[in-house]
DNA sequence: CCGATTTAGC
């Protein structure tokens, strides 16, 4: 079959591909763009050099663009076809309209519903779904709504971008109330509300709707495991992690990049670095994300020379790091007390890869800077900032200066946190404990009257363990639990065992210790 | 025309 032909878009298209390519054109440009995976730059190639250039040939190379998730180009290509005298429809409207979705501009997206009003366009319900849709992605949900109200013969896409838009907003129970009343459902609808609630860190939620999904007849999709592994991943749930990866094998679902990136950061991030690795290595497609999640994993772990050889390894295959990878990358310079690496790496990203460093890239380099004793050079981290420095930022700066005994610019970072977060009881009680460090009474004294004034409550410190499903909640100095004794017995001595490793660690152990209040 | 993967450390 001639649209077999299939092209990996990193290889160079050979003759025999370009023959079938001639004869194609001849046919119908539109069907060569659904039918053909291949480059939208290739086809467009075509497109320039041929010679039938109706409607639908625009139609589909318009939504070729947007397809390929270039929207921008999408919209050039409408103005190119007004030039030439060729009237839009309802297909073109969709592309195009999409493309504004993509590409969140409200304004244009606007202009194109009123063409379509205006023009007396067929208002189909796939192009009142491609506008509700662009509604949602632009943010205007009460125009969402109302061109969702009134779309006649509602489908499953009309609903599911409904869905979608009220979880976008935050109004999880609209959106599932909306997603209880959808007749009919196919996977889309059921991967769409599972994963509004794994963007919403609602983990438990998400598993338990995919409980409700196998009650049906609708069989789960790679989506469906890649949002559910995402869960498991928040929840730090190895074992239905593990049931999911053997569910993929036995349902034989391809284990694309998206999947396979998933299945990478869960199993790193509930523990298992290893079984991480060989998934990772298994992979036949990578892509970048793919690669970011593998040295984000690394760098969870601590394994600082790992995260950065494969690193390495990502620029070497081609792939560009964007600024999440850069994380990653920093992440594990500051585990590994890689002080100079953290330095070219954090230049680099600005000089090589044309990326703007996020907050998170600056509390990271004050933490990288600040742990290695460079506190002048981590407060001159938070100057150049261009942003307004956050919570964050100065909390590792006050951290570093804890741990490295300079109360005085302790104190600085200290009172902006204060500003920034009065409310936060933990940083009074540790200021007040730096005071103390330094046997500066009257100063610590004055933090906690300032604590009590305020009506700051103290948090009591709490953490939770899942053993066999069950969750066991610890607050602290808590002794309600049966085997109570047990418990504080273990955690004298792994505080011993920590107290022994931590000269070859530095503090940072013993640190976590003392801010859960175990001790 | 709707649904997917990566984000410090506390």
């Amino acid at each position: 079959m001639l649209f077999n032909v299939s092209i990996d878009a990193s290889s160079s298209p050979d003759d025999h591909y370009w023959a079938h390519l001639r004869w194609a054109r001849l046919k119908s440009i539109g069907s060569l763009l659904r039918n053909v995976r291949i480059r939208v730059g290739s086809a467009r190639q075509v497109f320039d050099e041929s010679c039938v250039r109706d409607l639908v040939t625009w139609n589909s190379l318009i939504n070729g663009y947007v397809h390929c998730g270039q929207g921008l180009e999408a919209l050039k290509l409408y103005e190119e076809m007004k030039m030439e005298g060729v009237r839009p429809d309802e297909v073109t409207m969709i592309g195009l309209v999409a493309s504004c979705a993509q590409l969140e501009d409200l304004n244009q997206g606007r202009e194109f519903h009123c063409f379509i009003e205006d023009h007396g366009l067929d208002l189909t319900v796939p192009l009142c779904n491609a506008l509700t849709d662009m509604y949602v992605k632009c943010g205007d949900l009460k125009a969402a709504e109302s061109m969702f109200h009134n779309i006649k013969k509602k489908t499953t896409v009309s609903w599911t971008t409904m869905v979608v838009g009220y979880a976008k907003f935050g109004l999880l129970d609209k959106a599932r109330e909306l997603f209880d009343d959808i007749p009919d459902k196919d996977a889309v609808p059921w991967n769409a509300m599972i994963g509004a609630y794994v963007q919403a860190q609602c983990g438990k939620e998400a598993l338990d709707l995919f409980h409700e999904m196998q009650g049906t007849n609708v069989r789960p999709d790679e989506v469906t495991m890649v949002n559910c592994l995402s869960a498991c991943s928040q929840l730090g749930a190895l074992d239905v992690g593990i049931w999911i990866h053997h569910y993929v094998k036995k349902e034989n679902l391809s284990l694309n990049a998206a999947l396979g990136t998933a299945l990478v950061d869960m199993y790193a991030k509930c523990g298992n670095i290893g079984k991480s690795l060989e998934v990772f290595h298994e992979m036949p497609v990578k892509n970048s994300l793919t690669w970011t999640a593998v040295i984000g994993g690394l760098a969870l772990h601590g394994n600082a020379n790992d995260a950065l050889a494969y690193f390495s390894m990502m620029i070497d295959v081609g792939l560009e790091p964007d600024e999440v990878t850069f994380l990653g990358v920093l992440a594990a310079c500051c585990h590994g007390g890689l002080v100079d690496e953290g330095r070219k790496y954090f230049a680099q990203m600005t000089s090589e890869y044309r990326l703007t460093p996020k907050a998170k890239h600056y509390s990271c380099m004050v933490d990288l800077l600040g742990r290695a004793g460079q506190l002048q050079e981590a407060e001159a981290i938070i100057r150049s900032m261009p942003m307004e420095p956050d919570a964050v930022v100065w909390g590792a700066l006050f951290f570093a200066c804890r741990m490295h005994g300079n109360v005085m610019m302790g104190e600085k970072a200290a009172w902006k946190l204060l500003e920034l977060d009065p409310d936060d009881s933990g940083i009074y009680v540790l200021l007040a404990n730096m005071y103390g460090d330094a046997e500066m009474w009257d100063e610590a004294r004055k933090v906690r009257k300032m604590m009590k004034n305020r009506g700051v409550e103290k948090t009591p410190g709490c953490s939770s363990i899942e053993i066999d499903g069950v969750v066991n909640e610890f607050t602290i100095r808590d002794k309600s639990h049966p085997e109570s004794e047990v418990i504080y017995t273990c955690l004298v001595q792994l505080t011993k065992q920590l107290e022994l490793v931590e000269s070859d660690f530095g503090q940072e152990f013993s640190f976590n210790i003392y801010a859960f209040g175990i001790l």
